[in-house]
DNA sequence: GGAAGTTAGGTAAACGTTTACCCAAACTTT
DNA sequence: AAAGTTTGGGTAAACGTTTACCTAACTTCC
């Protein structure tokens, strides 16, 4: 019931059936504070903010009591203008249809949390002026950080990097030369290479291999990696097995190029798809044709989505630490301005189940 | 004048190597334009925002091609210190591990943009005390409005509500009565319904039911349309075919429930599953005691994430419009304190295909 | 041709913090 | 006992906006 008389004449109308004690009231600012405790604003900000040598204990104490019956906490406003930096940290994430954005984004919250810090989560749907758009906001809120998860090439973003602002750049390096980079990631190079020593020792007969097109650094070098691995091997990859698609859509791009895997004179046995969702759409057009994934056709797929085993329990596929790229972030945040986080990739074989599930 | 040397000596330092144009400098603040344009801080500010009938065609034009020239935007922390409201608005979602979410956050932050605003996302993890803690951490950034995507009961949520701060409830309606209410979502006691009756019209011999505890009005409405309308309808559905599970973990629900269900004498032919994570964890179940989900079983899931034709082409479900709760969401924040806005499903039925997957 | 109204725009206060600087009192050192 | 040093805490400026209020210079009207 607690009232709440927005405009009514009674001053201290809200002071009246407190909902119950430390709950906050409508608007506490530091100068009550300070009144209840009987100190000046300095000193409740020093306290708040932990300036050590500045009060005694008798006046932290009360200060922390005036803090908690009024439940007080700090304006982020009124800090960022003042110090010119807020708690906000910006992620900027590519395109959140893709699950593992969200899973990215996930772990990178809870560790930003851990540190006192706040997600602010945009979609720039692989679009520049979007992209530039949240850069531009982002900044005019004095974001902590920005954290580009899938950074496409951008005037401001050029701009931001050769202007030292913090840029978190996350799974697909840096599109601007020449700048110092923060990067969390794994080596998708080693990790495309793993998936090629794999199919040649498992002696596939047809292999193949569906991409999206190359503009990002990590697709770019899990492909080369695979490439360059089979080449050594001395197994055949030739053009017709490749499948590189444009488009934004992963699992249309499966789809599509698996029909035109299937429409060539011999039928792929092992497909490296470079992410999860191609590897969904492949294996729904090779259901088409009557295929068995698993048995008639291997897949192996990138990132490995926790749903995997629920949803495609055919699916091989390297799996990213997803989980461990929260720390990761707010380390690189925190850190150096020029530093590279690579963390620990595994590629995941699923046992020949029928039934299989976690 | 104007003028603000900060610590004057080399004022015009970042004057020098110009990136290149319309492109932002370092820290452009509205004195700078003003000083630039030749005229006060408040008609900049009046410029900037549309104030009609305060400054002439000709200032305007000034106003604009020194804002252009300096690459100015007006500063998010002093707008909010000042006005008590800034361009923020919060989605808090219970649980992103869930596709839905993401894409609910998605239409969202796309209608939040063309309305100007800011969407800053929050996992609550369904947890009371982080709920509480995004609320305070937002209110303390003048957000202008809370979005609850899955709301949970706490104690710093009914303060808010009673207090009359801008809430708006999305799926789950709010959990503290009595207070006016914003909310976006479907009929759920229909859909529910729907589904008990095209499963009766199907004639299905014997039916199921697994949903999660039913803590959210979502899934209560569901659950109790189904019932309720098979009741009507004269159709049996005693309790041991109806799997209710606690958990967060809607996969794991599903998995567990179905095998309850496939424990009992008689063997379900459709069961309503309350979401489509549900669904998929049934089907894992189900496909492990070697049934074909979509011929020897029928499962109706609920959400009908885009995904669906993909990874489970097997199942029906009804279609939550996600694209249209962005639109609503800028509606119900920026309209009457109490509304609902109940947007169209639509049971779909997918046709009966042959090649399902594993 | 003066009163009244309109137009264009400047002045300065306020929003809630943080922090550089100052100062008094209490110790510590010679 | 005077000179330093530490401890505890207050004063006030600054951060970048918005906006209430003021003030000229024009219009308009009789």
């Amino acid at each position: 019931m607690a009232a709440h008389p927005k405009n009514a004449s009674g001053s201290d109308a809200w002071a009246g059936p407190a909902t119950g004690g430390t709950v906050s009231r409508e608007n506490v600012s530091i100068s009550e504070v300070a009144a209840h405790a009987g100190v000046s604003i300095a000193t409740v900000s020093r306290v708040v903010n932990g300036v050590s040598n500045k009060a005694s204990e008798a006046t932290v104490a009360r200060v922390r009591a005036a803090i908690a019956a009024l439940g007080y906490r700090p304006t982020g406003a009124g800090r960022a203008l003042r110090s010119g930096q807020s708690r906000l940290v910006a992620v900027l994430a590519a395109n959140m249809a893709n699950p593992i954005m969200p899973a990215i984004a996930a772990a990178a919250e809870v560790a930003l949390r851990g540190a006192g810090l706040v997600m602010v989560l945009c979609d720039t749907h692989e679009r520049p002026e979007l992209q530039d758009e949240y850069l531009l906001e982002m900044r005019a809120h004095y974001a902590r950080g920005l954290v580009l998860l899938g950074a496409v090439d951008s005037p401001v973003l050029r701009d931001f990097a050769h202007a030292g602002e913090t840029l978190v750049f996350v799974n697909r390096r840096s599109p601007v030369a020449g700048a110092p980079e923060r990067y969390v990631g794994i080596d998708n190079l080693l990790a495309g290479a793993e998936v090629a020593r794999w199919m040649v020792a498992q002696k596939f007969p047809v292999l193949g291999l569906i991409h999206a097109r190359l503009s990002s650094s990590a697709t770019a070098q899990r492909v080369q990696g695979f490439q360059d691995t089979l080449k050594q091997c001395g197994v055949a990859l030739p053009k017709g097995r490749i499948q590189t698609l444009a488009g934004a859509e992963h699992l249309q791009i499966g789809y599509e190029g698996m029909a035109r895997l299937l429409a060539g004179k011999l039928r792929p046995s092992a497909v490296f798809c470079t992410s999860d969702l191609i590897a969904y759409g492949a294996q729904r057009r090779a259901a088409e044709s009557g295929l068995q994934v698993g048995q008639d056709l291997v897949l192996v797929g990138f990132d490995d989505s926790p749903m995997n085993p629920w949803v495609a329990p055919w699916l091989h596929a390297v799996r990213v630490p997803y989980a461990q790229y929260g720390a990761a972030i707010v380390q690189a945040l925190s850190g150096e301005a020029s530093q590279n986080i690579i963390l620990p990739h595994q590629l995941v074989i699923r046992s020949r189940q029928v039934s299989a599930a976690s």
